[in-house]
This record gives C-alpha cells, structure tokens and sequence, in this order.
DNA sequence: CGAAACCGGACCAGAAAAGTCCTGAAAAGA
DNA sequence: TCTTTTCAGGACTTTTCTGGTCCGGTTTCG
C-alpha cells in the first residue's frame, strides 16, 4: 500500500515516452495510447492533466500533439506525482496547519512532517531523465546514507 | 497526496498512546477512544488487526485490555503502517515480478523499486519510542545525506 | 471545407475507505 | 453462579475516490 494511484502510474509511463522520443518532437494522444496500450480516453484525460500543470506543452490541429515543457533532466518525479494527484504528504496534519479533531493526544504530528520531507527529497532526487537511462549503473544507492540522515540526532 | 489512509493514521496514533502508557499497563478499547476522541467502534476495528499483526497483546475480561507486544524502541513505523494497511510498495510492479500488462514500454520499473527502498528505510528508521519523544532534539535531519544516498551513481 | 487534434467537462460503475452494529466468548468480581 | 466488563469476529452501510468513457466545441493543417 502507500500506492500511487493508476492514473499517475500512467501518466509517468506517459512522460518517459516524451523524454525517449527526439527533442521537439510532438506525440499525439492516439499514437501515445497506441504504443503503451493505456486506453487511449485515459491518455487524453491525463495528457490534459500534465498540460494543465505545466509539465507539457501543446499544439492544436491536424499535426498537433504533445511534447515537454522542460527537458527531461529539469523534471522531478516529486512534480509529475504532484501534477497528477496533487501535493505529497503522508498526512493531512502534515499539510494543513491543523483542522485536526484529534490533536489534543497527538505526538507524532512532527515525525510525520520529517518523514514527508525524506519521502520528498526522494522523489526529487530522480530525475525524468534519469527514469529513462537504461539503468544497471544506477540501480544502486546507499541505503546506509539514507538511514544516517535520518537518525542524525542533533546537529552541531 | 500518496497518503496513509485515516485507518493508519489512527492506528499511529493509539500506538503512541500505548508507548506513553506505564510499561505492562492495559489500556482499553473504550479508554482509549475517550482519550483520542477517535470513534469507539473504529478504535475498536483497529486495535484488533493490531493484535492479528502481533503489535498488540490483548487481554479479556472485566480488567481486560491492550498493551504493546513489544517495547516501543523495536516497533518501527514500517511496521505499524504494514500492519494496517499491507506491505508498503508504491507501484504494483514494485512488488510483484510482472503481470503488468503495459511491460511492453515500462522502462521506470528499476527506479521504482529503488525509490521503494528510500521510502521503506525512511519508515523503517523511525520507531514508536521517537514517535513519542517531545522531538525538538529529533527535529532535523540532514536532507542532504538523503539526496546523496540517492544519487550514489555506482558503488566503488 | 474537412479531417485530425486538443479542450473542457460531465458522467457512470465499481471499488475502496470510513464507520457502525451485532452476536459470541473469556475473565473478574460480587 | 451470575453479572459485568471487555475483547473477537464478522456483516453491513454509507460515503468517497478511482478508473474509465463520452460528448460538444475549438484550433490548425492541407
């Protein structure tokens, strides 16, 4: 659990189409739905989306279609998940100020924005770019580097 | 987005109830909901997949209750998420080996695992007992370490 | 003009989440 | 022993979200 929904799982397969495809280079929704076998009313639903939110540019008519507003290694996952299913936080309590009924016996509201900022720094760690490298060489990280950071107690 | 669901989040929060209770001391299912003014029969729903998952002990009878399976520094928060809402993976490929029917044009498969350890470390670092330490001294953490774990290009 | 694309929504069915309720079984105490 | 308290285990309802579809309108190219 903790998922990500579908849509968002598409739309990032979506965008490593574009970041594959030739800069400059305009795909269009049927031939996007076409190559990654996603309904194609659900390609033009998220495609609409990624417009909107900045991540896509788009050209009307007959030659139209899609392409990145930004080149691939400026686009953070952390953006493409915001873009499709709004801003990252593990809890409300994270997010809004407060609002929250149970505050009076809650402790872990500080923890839980810690953990958002790790989860955060994650997924803005990885670029679009980098979602498309063939990978092997990156497919390694420091999970020690991970946990140290955290566990820092106090800083001097 | 990419929430915990308010179950879970509840969940968290009786634990941490338990953690600041006297070691050994049974807290009840009606206690605790007068506590964190969560909804009795909810409270009630949570504590007993709490006790299916091992986390919880339980004890019947006129003086019955809850208390911790565990002391609260060997409880981490993956495990409490786990618990109440499944094992932690934030794609369906992530987890299981295939069955993914876009596979065809799915190149982020690879990162996605590893931007699922981060997560999982991140909760796996984080136990009950911080949970409830008054946390000023735990506030921060050092994002950088995370980022550079992240971006260990290849292990020498 | 007409075809090919995008635009903006409305819409729906099914699934998941939130929350309730009821019956039964154990333990403690009068 | 009988009553009370409290957990156990589900069934159930209601609400919200998600995945997915569809349509009428507009822009652009040929």
């Amino acid at each position: 659990m903790l998922r990500i929904t579908k849509q968002t799982d598409y739309g990032i397969v979506l965008l490593t189409h574009f970041g594959l495809a030739d800069e400059g280079q305009l795909l269009s929704a049927k031939e996007l739905a076409e190559r990654t076998r996603i309904p194609a009313p659900m390609v033009a639903k998220i495609l609409k989306i990624l417009v909107r939110a900045g991540l896509l540019d788009s050209q009307r008519g007959a030659a139209g279609g899609y392409g990145l507003a930004r080149p691939a290694r400026d686009l953070s996952l952390l953006e493409m998940i915001a873009a499709l299913e709004g801003p990252v936080s593990m809890t409300e309590c994270a997010e809004m100020g407060s609002g929250c009924p149970i505050e009076a016996g809650c402790r872990p509201r500080v923890n839980w924005k810690l953990i958002n900022q790790v989860v955060q720094a994650a997924l803005e760690g990885i670029t679009l770019e980098r979602m498309i490298t063939p990978a092997p060489a990156c497919a390694t990280l420091d999970l020690g580097l991970v946990r140290a950071g955290l566990e820092a107690p106090q800083r001097t």
